[in-house]
RNA sequence: GUGGGUAUCGCCUAGUGGUCUAGGGCGCCUGGCUGUGGCCCAGGUCAUCGGAGGUUCGAAUCCUCUUACCCACCCCA
């Protein structure tokens, strides 16, 4: 291999695009939600601004900025963090001067040389949100109400909210120099590098992670019992309104930030399970970061995430994440290559249906393999061209447009018609349907436009109707209830197989599907057989009408063990089956769109 | 900067001195079967075993050096 990615740096591949699009769409909404607005500063700035704005003796500024001289002579910096660009844009445009608070948020990749290891990267990703030119503590809870919130509607459960205050300028040197005091006595048990930090930054030998230390550092004075009258207020105030708010919260007291422009409120969101060294989410006012910029006395407040670190726990988690939309029709042709196939590929783009069109040179079998492997497996409809050993075509057939959504399906149908029309050259099945549509969006026959159109799926299959029969081998592990559901989930059994969790059948079943892409609802199943004892709660995702996806995982479940089914909607259940049947969701259900965060509890 | 681990086809891996001109699975390609797609069957494609040097009659297998990556610490999101 010639050449590879330089160290601590990573190519993100298509397969992972879709959990870079879910959590940036979750993060965009949130700040829609809570009034903030986009900015985007550059990727590289003076370094002074670092330097002064992060803190020249913070590990970040002394030996991990990629800092270097330009052509004229300029010391530049890659941005090792993103809160001191915006307060800079905010100072170089005025921002002073519209309505405060001023909410920006921001994507931006960060630089820091480091030593890689497992969810640090020298450049990552981060979104943040900074709240210029507010000190009420209020504002302190929204924003970290905000953030809290942010990850529940990415659905990452098991994180836990970590709080404290390190003061401001007036009571952080008092509290200092007690907690020198109270260290200086026990010099000799701290871990080597510790004694180090003794002198350089005391407020960090609280979170030392060496053994020998925890008891001296949960010991230690509580930095948030000895603010300033002015800081015991605020603090209080922002756990007031965090709790009216609903969020829960874990006081710290031995939560510092490494940043040095932090004051007051200080918070970070990490999973659960780990030990506190695997942050996902942090923030905390800045009061005097503004200020040391240059500009007058201005509070802020903010918070960023890692997206790598958020993508990991998605990962470990198993949170279904919505795959991107892939070709919605493929086209394909018999015989010689037609220009055909390309001119409807382009017509059916056209008219907003993504649409793929088959390399000249590919075998039918091929191209019906890529189809299925393109799009979203065997949902993926096709156009087949019947075409003359010279390239005419002879036929067209649309068939199996699964997933399709009901205006396309015209839509679709309207394409080939036309080209029909005008061609003179289309012609219908002759063993039947030719538009066939699964998922049950339509009712099993009717004719739109002057095409019949039919249910597919294993319905057809069950009464002898089916053209095309299932392959045997799936027919023969469904012959219970996978038959009944209107769907052939060929590729999630597959993927998941047979033994696979719950979790992971709906992680199947929604990638399957792509029109799913937010999380609106939550489908409770309740399980009381042997396979899945208990009771299990999935946020469902639910757009564009098609829940294909849903009616697989009930109808697998209730397969297995005696599953019952809600489905939740907003606030209230909307419809509710036992065991075996297919649980269809109608399309008036899917208009109710609301954030139901809360509810996803296990 | 410190400590630990790993390196065999595009991916996962078998292989601890000769049976390895490196085996299997996935993928990919071709064909058969299936009412022109999922399963199945057959065939094909793909590796001088991270690199360099050494030991040996003989090394993917042992030694040395080197490089890359991973993990943990530090620090951070």
């Amino acid at each position: 291999m010639p050449y590879q990615s330089p160290r601590g740096t990573a190519d993100i591949l298509p397969v992972d695009q879709h959990y870079w699009r879910y959590i940036e769409e979750k993060a965009v909404r949130i700040c829609e939600l809570y009034g903030y607005s986009r900015i985007d500063s550059p990727t590289f700035e003076d370094t002074g601004l670092f330097v002064r704005g992060v803190g020249q003796g913070t590990d970040i500024v002394e030996k991990e900025m990629y800092t270097f001289a330009d052509k004229g002579g300029n010391s530049i910096t890659l941005r090792p963090e993103g809160t001191a660009p915006v307060c800079r844009a905010y100072l170089e445009h005025s921002m002073q001067n519209v309505s405060q608070p001023v909410k920006l948020f921001y994507f931006a990749s960060v630089f820091r040389y480091e030593r890689p290891q497992a969810g640090r990267l020298r450049e990552h990703h981060q979104f943040g949100c900074e709240a210029i030119g507010e000190a009420d503590p209020a504002l302190d809870a929204e924003v970290i109400e905000m953030s809290w919130r942010f990850f529940q509607s990415l659905c990452l459960s098991n994180i836990s909210l970590q709080i404290n205050s390190i003061g401001c300028p007036v009571c952080r040197p008092e509290y200092l120099k007690e907690l020198r005091g109270y260290y200086s006595s026990h010099l000799e048990e701290l871990c080597p590098d510790c004694k180090g930090r003794f002198e350089r930054s005391a407020l960090r030998l609280l979170d030392c992670k060496q053994r020998q230390c925890q008891p001296l550092a949960a010991a230690a004075p509580k930095g948030a019992e000895k603010l300033c009258p002015e800081c015991a207020v605020h603090f209080d105030r922002v756990k007031e309104c965090l709790t009216a708010l609903g969020i829960p919260f874990q006081i710290n007291h031995r939560l510092v930030r490494g940043l040095d422009y932090y004051s007051k409120t200080v918070f970070e969101i990490q999973p659960l399970e780990e030990a506190g060294q695997s942050t996902i989410g942090a923030g905390g006012r800045y009061d005097h970061l503004i200020e040391e910029l240059g500009g007058k006395h201005t509070p802020a407040i903010g918070f960023a995430t890692g997206i790598e670190r958020i993508i990991l726990n998605l990962k470990k988690l198993a949170v279904p994440v919505p795959e991107l939309p892939g070709p919605v029709v493929y086209v394909a042709h018999t015989g010689e290559y037609a220009v055909e196939v390309l001119k409807i590929a382009s017509e059916l783009r056209t008219s907003g249906i993504r649409a793929l069109a088959a390399a000249s040179s590919k075998s039918l079998k091929a191209q019906l393999r890529q189809a299925n492997s393109s799009g979203y497996g065997f949902g993926a409809g096709y156009i087949l061209l019947q075409c003359s050993a010279e390239g005419k075509v002879l036929r067209i057939y649309l068939i199996q447009i699964f997933e399709v959504r009901r205006q396309a399906q015209a839509l679709v149908a309207n394409i080939a018609r036309a080209h029909y029309n005008r061609t003179g050259k289309f012609a219908l099945h002759p063993d039947g349907p030719v538009l066939n549509i699964g998922s049950g969006a339509l009712p099993p026959a009717r004719v739109i436009d002057g095409l019949i159109v039919a249910d597919s799926g294993a319905e057809g299959f069950d009464r002898g109707k089916r053209k095309r029969p299932v392959p045997r081998s799936v027919a023969r592990r469904d012959s219970g209830v996978l038959r009944d559901c209107g769907v052939v989930p060929g590729r999630a059994i597959k993927e998941v197989g047979f033994d696979a969790s719950l979790a992971q059948i709906i992680g199947a079943s929604q990638t399957k599907y792509n029109s799913i892409t937010t999380p609106n609802h939550g489908l409770v199943i309740e399980g009381i057989g042997k396979t899945k004892p208990g009771r299990e709660v999935f946020p469902v995702n639910i757009r564009d009408g098609g829940l294909a996806g849903t009616e697989l995982t009930l109808a697998w479940l209730a397969q297995g063990s005696q599953a019952a089914a809600r489905l939740w909607v907003g606030n209230g259940w909307i419809e509710e089956r036992n065991a075996v049947g297919v649980f269809s969701v109608r399309d008036e259900y899917v208009i109710a769109q609301t954030q139901v965060q809360g509810q996803f509890t296990t």
